[in-house]
DNA sequence: ACATTAAGTGATT
DNA sequence: AATCACTTAATGT
């Protein structure tokens, strides 16, 4: 029924007998753009992997402040997720569907027997982690040294890189909650990108060049 | 034409 | 980099 879903896990590298427990445990989530899929608090109890759309991981503090972290695309799952049932806690992270989007949702008491009876899954957790790890590095290195341009210019590309369209159709103000700082910070460096050359301004509307 | 929302700017901390 | 106060521009009704 799901040629996505088999696409994908034919893609990963994983045992034939893992992509038949995956397809036949799993279930079909379809999410509309803005949708909640993951909020911190209500611990779901299901791992999201993304068949098709874009997913926003958020960080959110106690005041309910949230700071974008990274998107999830075709492929993807939710390392923070799967690395958080398994200690059994609470997940701080929101996941947020950016675009309509299609989930395949995999219930968390699998997750553990699936590390330790398959390899291949091992290392598909390990690897998404692996990655994670590395992004967040770079992400703290931006906050403490202030480079809000440097992170800016990141979160411009990613969200290209992400959505594959050069047109970002966001208001300054959202970026800057994405980013969690003013607008008027954000339009000022953006103001300057322009100004190198590096993108184009319209209203609601910033194009990447 | 008027109200609303988005974006630009100078001054200050 | 953040905030304030204010202006200007774009859009909706």
């Amino acid at each position: 029924m799901n040629e996505l879903l088999d696409t994908i896990l034919k893609g990963a590298n994983l045992e034939p007998k893992l992509i038949e427990e995956i397809q036949t445990i799993g279930r079909l989530k379809k999410t509309r753009e803005g949708q909640t899929v993951i909020s911190p608090g209500n611990s779901s109890d299901e791992i999201p992997l993304v068949l098709q759309g874009l997913l926003k991981v958020m960080r959110q503090d106690a005041n309910g402040q949230e700071v974008f972290l990274y998107y999830l695309e075709g492929g993807e799952t939710c390392a923070m997720s799967i690395t958080c049932c398994l200690e059994g806690k609470i997940s701080a992270f929101k996941v947020v569907a950016e675009e309509d989007s299609l989930l395949w949702m995999i219930p968390m008491s699998y997750i553990d027997p699936w590390i330790s009876k398959y390899q291949s899954f091992k290392k598909y957790v390990f690897q998404a982690y692996q990655t994670r790890f590395d992004e967040l590095l770079n992400a703290i290195d931006s906050v403490v040294f202030h480079h809000m341009d440097k992170r800016l210019y990141k979160y411009l590309l990613d969200t290209q890189q992400a959505t594959g369209s050069f047109e970002i159709h966001k208001t300054h103000q959202q970026i800057a909650n994405e980013l969690n700082t003013s607008r008027v910070v954000i339009s000022r460096l953006l103001k300057k990108l322009e100004k190198e050359g590096k993108i184009e301004q319209y209203r609601n509307r910033i194009d990447i060049l």
